[in-house]
DNA sequence: TTCGCAGATGCAACTCGATTGCATCTGCGA
DNA sequence: TCGCAGATGCAATCGAGTTGCATCTGCGAA
């Protein structure tokens, strides 16, 4: 987890995996492993400048980071998908984030891993998530 | 949670946190308490016969059952939202659901209760949700 | 170093779950 | 039984995300 993402070791993982190591996927990556929280597209184009990338093209490069293992996806309440680095977030089988119901931003509780539950006969679990919802330090403290 | 359920005390608690006791509302409440699953709008619509209710009141109706703390409502992996009866499924401020990624049907793990994790400070937690994806018994017994 | 091409990108059109505006209807308290 | 706030239906719209297709480029091979 570098303070400093390093694009050379990002594209010998991107090369790994098999992808290739492009502006756009290099760009993304070190933006999601600055980040302290989970974005979405709309996060993302904003933050890299607005018609830097086509919204086609981030979608598509989210998708193969999400493939390669790098990125995780989540959804949110309002039905956006929020990416957040693997590295980052620590790429367990479980995983927690907490959603702000005012903000609506989506943070990574990356120390936090829920216990697999007893599931009913016949049933097989993969992946586990744990969400939790609230409000987040700066809601709460604006909130007085 | 009555395996029959009662339109009456339906339409009392619809009442009690003032909303109009409606056939949309009697109809979708008695169809999601009697689920064992969370159901989307589109098979609600199914369900009750397709045209029977429009699309925007079915979504409205759910929105105000959600809202009197009847229904729960979830968004699923593809972005679809779910709904499932709060009687039937516990409304406990912590819930579990399995999800399937084949099928992608869901279901309540209502004798889950995941626990409250530590968060960082000044986060205020208030709802907890657990979800468990991978394969239903009906997806892994067709799995041979 | 250059070359070729599979894979990546951009643009336009499209899908689909969900929402909004507005006219009409109805549950239910008075 | 009457009035009206709240509920419903219809049409138009929104917005996240996807698809088809033409063009471009990273990178392995020559």
């Amino acid at each position: 987890m570098p303070l400093q993402p390093d694009p050379r070791s990002s594209a010998a993982a991107l090369r790994a995996r098999g992808a290739r190591a492009t502006p756009a996927r290099l760009r993304i990556l070190a933006l999601l492993e600055a980040a302290d929280r989970a974005l979405s597209r709309h996060d993302i184009e904003t933050a890299l400048g607005p018609g830097l990338f086509d919204r086609v093209t981030l979608y598509r490069t989210l998708d193969r980071l999400v493939e390669a293992g790098l990125v995780l996806r989540s959804v949110d309440e309002r039905r956006v998908s929020r990416f957040s680095a693997a590295a980052a977030a620590g790429a367990h089988e479980s995983h927690a984030h907490f959603r702000c119901e005012r903000c609506g931003r989506v943070f990574c509780l990356a120390d936090v891993r829920p216990a697999r539950p007893r599931l009913p006969a016949g049933f097989r679990g993969v992946r586990i998530d744990l969400n939790v919802r609230g409000l987040c330090r700066a809601c709460t403290e604006s909130d007085s």
